[in-house]
DNA sequence: TATATTTTGTACTGATCGGTACTATATGAA
DNA sequence: TTCATATAGTACCGATCAGTACAAAATATA
């Protein structure tokens, strides 16, 4: 392995140093914070419905620094799709790590209302609100969009067949069976938010998925 | 009232008569069909991805009689909703109508997974596939379709407040909360649809949603 | 200071969008 | 036949779409 420097931070800075240009005009504007506001687009306008006008405006810059920087609109919501991932798997990774599996199951469902909620956010889902259907348009990206679904699911399947194997499911309870089930329902409420359902309603009905779903798990 | 004849099948007609066209050229296309197959369309593509070139080459009508027939873009999909609203709301009374809640949900959600997953139409819901967010060119008919979600929510909770009265809900269930939690997994259950689940796949899943909804009804 | 390099901003491209003007055509009524 | 009415089909409209050509401006290097 290359030596960068003492530790790992100076390795970070070197890393950011390779990437930084050196010549040339420098950039007017924040890449990541660009970024961050093209997400916000997309997430509130889909990706249809999130015009280059929409996008630049939003991100303070012109036309053409879009697409020095981030190549064309489906990159651009590739890139978004990533940051995404970022910020929602953490939480999900967190929630499940939890030692008892109801207690795992719960603070994912309770952080999810929190997130579908937030009013700094458009309501619900970026990955449902997003890119709905198949079409012309969202051909290229449509996949992507459904893996990321999958693989919020695959996260959750992982951690219940953790618990299958620790004896921790019910008879007759397969843990790719439940992962689905929670996953519909997690949508299921995304939808609900998009549908004007406040943070309370949605609380309720997670406790009646929670009372519910105790069933499914032994004691 | 005035009196059309002798029975209500001579009203029917006397009125299909009166909205039938009875001078000039007489119409080439069943407007009934070009309306199913524009359903189709929206349902496949969406509100935004379907194109007028999109609707008339499936309605297999041109542009002008699209126009003519239906008056616009949107006129017709607000048509394509009261259609979607007769095709998928007998089938959900009619589950509801059963005298045991329990089966009575049951049948609901059987015949959900069904309709969703009927390959003669696209998968999912077009209620949830059609017109996912509000945008410039959603917003003329995003309301309508998100009344139409939750006037399915709300068949669901008139029939569980019939239960309620019973006393055929275990306590601390509300039929509000409980509407919105099974309609938050049915319409969760069409995301899974979209994503590609199995008929047999989403059967497993009700089944477990089924084993947990036993504890908020009473034996 | 001079040069190479990259970003910025304006102004544009062809393609497609939803919607329509206009003419030809097909009917019922006079 | 003749006329009034309504649809069919072609060919078009202005607006907007994603994407880009080009030149001015701002930096590092030499």
């Amino acid at each position: 392995m290359i030596n960068y420097g003492q530790s790992s931070l100076d390795w970070l800075a070197t890393m950011k140093a390779m990437t930084e240009q050196k010549v040339g005009r420098p950039r007017a504007f924040d890449r990541d914070q660009a970024l961050f506001q093209a997400l916000n687009v997309f997430w509130r306008l889909g990706y249809e419905g999130a015009s280059l006008s929409d996008l630049t405006e939003a991100m303070g810059i012109n036309r053409p620094s879009l697409y020095a920087a981030f190549g064309n609109k489906e990159q651009l919501f590739r890139e978004v799709l990533a940051r995404y991932h970022e910020l929602s798997v953490p939480s999900i990774a967190m929630a499940l790590e939890h030692a008892e599996i109801y207690v795992a199951l719960e603070q994912l469902l309770r952080i999810n209302i929190r997130q579908i909620t937030n009013p700094n956010v458009p309501a619900g889902c970026l990955l449902i609100r997003g890119v709905p259907v198949c079409n012309d348009t969202t051909a290229p990206i449509y996949q992507a969009v459904v893996d990321q679904r999958l693989g919020q699911e695959s996260l959750i399947r992982e951690r219940l067949e953790q618990s299958a194997q620790a004896g921790e499911l019910a008879a007759n309870v397969d843990p790719v069976d439940l992962a689905r089930t929670i996953m519909a329902f997690s949508n299921g409420l995304s939808i609900q938010s998009v549908n004007g359902a406040t943070h309370a309603e949605l609380e309720r009905s997670v406790e009646l998925f929670l009372r519910g779903l105790k069933v499914l798990l032994v004691a």
